[in-house]
DNA sequence: AACCAGGCGCATA
DNA sequence: TATGCGCATGGT
């Protein structure tokens, strides 16, 4: 991988493929939004960044101009450019089902989210459709989040949503998830729950810590299995962790009545996301 | 204008 | 363990 940092942009290049609009607008992150010129624009850890991919060179500006606020390092770990996919896809493209998505799709990366606005962002995507899913992010942002020299605003931390008053937080009109949003936030900003120390650790046992940190996630109130996994996949770094939702649970019941094919092991997450293109695809 | 949405908690059998 | 219901709101 390599890093320019140019005089109004940076470009980081050689690592792979990188479908940005299927990976930016495919339901795993809720903020961005496409730009008249093409690029993206969204929020990343409280700094704005305007992204485009052009022929294998991840172009970041700060959506003003000039160079990103944000390091070039988080930047890479967003967008989990130091992970080798090229061999991922060669393990898991041994399953038909996951080879005729990407063939149709492209490349598809799992983004490494900041964990509370995971957390947040999948508790609101319960029994819920992906444009409100956005409209309701966007504006628990836009009411409770700083304001951002371009004009956004950051992902409200949660020591902010636990002081609010519960009628305040109805302005978002998240309907009975408003209750599910500040139970997480007393319980995260009080330290009852770490995230950072839930996240993947990088030796021993991912699968093990996998489960604890599930049951930790499953302690607040309207977060279950699926709620969890996805905080646990997107945004606390378990590449394994293959999150059922109704549309994945038609899939897997139709496609693979026997479990899972063994090649999805070790990259489900990864898995699960062609998987869910797929599904939502042929509807 | 019904039907449905990247679920979950709870009751019941 | 398995099934069914209500939940709050608005997109399609």
């Amino acid at each position: 991988m390599r890093i320019d940092k140019c005089p109004d942009r940076l470009e980081i290049s050689g690592f792979g493929e990188l479908a940005a609009e299927l990976t930016l607008d495919c339901g795993q992150a809720f903020r961005w939004s496409r730009a008249g010129d093409g690029s993206f624009n969204g929020v990343v850890r409280g700094s704005e960044l305007s992204v485009r991919v052009d022929d294998g060179v991840l172009v970041v500006r700060d959506p003003r101009g000039g160079l990103p606020s944000l390091s070039a390092e988080l930047i890479a770990d967003y967008f989990d450019l130091g992970y080798d996919y090229a061999s991922a896809m060669d393990r898991l493209r041994l399953d038909a089902n996951v080879d005729r998505a990407y063939l149709r799709f492209g490349q598809l990366r799992v983004l490494r989210q900041e964990p509370w606005e995971a957390f947040c962002s999948f508790i609101i995507s319960q029994c819920n459709n992906i444009t409100r899913i956005k409209g309701i992010i966007s504006s628990l942002c836009d009411n409770f989040g700083e304001l951002l020299p371009g004009g956004n605003h950051s992902f409200p931390d949660p020591g902010t949503l636990a002081r609010l008053d519960p009628a305040e937080l109805g302005v978002i009109r998240a309907g009975y998830r408003a209750e599910y949003i500040a139970d997480a936030a007393r319980r995260v900003s009080s330290g009852v729950i770490d995230l950072a120390a839930l996240r993947c650790p990088d030796g021993g046992d991912p699968d093990g810590a996998a489960a604890s940190a599930r049951e930790t996630l499953m302690s607040v109130r309207g977060v279950g299995r699926k709620v969890a996994d996805c905080t646990l996949l997107f945004g606390l770094g378990y590449r394994d962790v293959f999150p059922v939702d109704r549309h994945i649970k038609r899939a897997v019941d139709a496609l693979y009545p026997d479990g899972l094919p063994v090649c999805f092991r070790g990259d489900g997450g990864l898995a699960q996301q062609y998987l869910f293109l797929s599904a939502l695809s042929d509807k």
